[in-house]
DNA sequence: GTCGTATAAATCGTACACGATAGGATCGCA
DNA sequence: TGCGATCCTATCGTGTACGATTTATACGAC
């Protein structure tokens, strides 16, 4: 009920979607650079930190992990193959499935990626504590923002 | 140097980029629907946030404000200005820019907008105060990368 | 006044995101 | 055993995002 609570806000810089969405292409603009020493997009990188840590997923746990779904994740894993770092075939046990394997150079891609995360982790400017509550409301954050959108909107 | 330092993280869901990211995607469903019987997608929403509260600004005013460059502006322009909702004329005093301006149309559907506004303000779950907290580390961990990012990579 | 540089917007190519839909495989149950 | 419902991936269309380049205008030093 203060005085701002349904005008327009003054700013965009002043709304928490906003900061969100461009602290994200933060995140991606810093990371662009040395990823793409090792020919890696965000996205895909994200996908190889799945696969390192599971390998052999099928394209619906990827997308699990990650929150997205094969309309997406289909063309990205049709890249990372074209670039030689994972195979994607079709499960035997279950045709309907496409399983996803790191190959060789995927798997040796996992080294020169250590000093990204690295560089990264510093440049937050967070000690551990802040870092753990940081991310802890912005996980209770999504989960609202998720439940909200998961109701039918009603009419 | 505690023990994850350097190895790649257990689970993508524990990294704060990725927290960020899919956040920022959370924020973007809830929008959606909404926004869609407005005719808005959001990035095209921030947009006219941005001209109402200033109106008659240059691409580049609006892409300062945003964090974006014309190359992703100009085309959502051109689909704000076919549907009705801005016009962009050229500035007579100077011919490079391009100023952007609300029509009729275009002013009109704030007020359609205030009660989107106010129920994902709702469902964020947050008091004043944690609010207020939570969008001042999101905006200095911005800073941060930002600032990191503007440095000429080292090689 | 002319020329080089800076600035503003637009254009191009590639990659993601995502709703909607299609097509095939699997499963349950009559 | 057959058949409808469900599940999984792929495809399509539209709308961003963004690096690199292009074109046109403005400005400053001379």
């Amino acid at each position: 009920m203060d005085s701002r609570s349904d005008a327009s806000p003054s700013r965009v810089d002043d709304l928490l979607c906003f900061l969100v969405h461009s602290t994200g292409a933060a995140f991606n603009r810093v990371y662009r650079k040395p990823l793409e020493r090792l020919g890696l997009t965000y996205p895909q990188y994200l996908v190889m930190l799945t696969l390192w840590t599971d390998d052999a997923l099928s394209v619906g746990q990827i997308g699990d992990r990650l929150r997205q779904d094969s309309n997406t994740l289909t063309p990205l894993l049709k890249r990372l193959e074209g670039l030689g770092f994972v195979t994607r075939t079709r499960s035997a046990a279950d045709e309907r499935r496409v399983v996803v394997r790191l190959t060789a150079e995927g798997r040796r891609l996992r080294e020169s990626v250590a000093e990204v995360v690295g560089c990264v982790r510093e440049t937050v400017g967070l000690d551990e504590g802040d870092l753990a509550q940081l991310m802890e409301r912005i996980r209770s954050l999504r989960d609202n923002l998720d439940a909200a959108a998961a109701m039918t909107p009603p009419r």
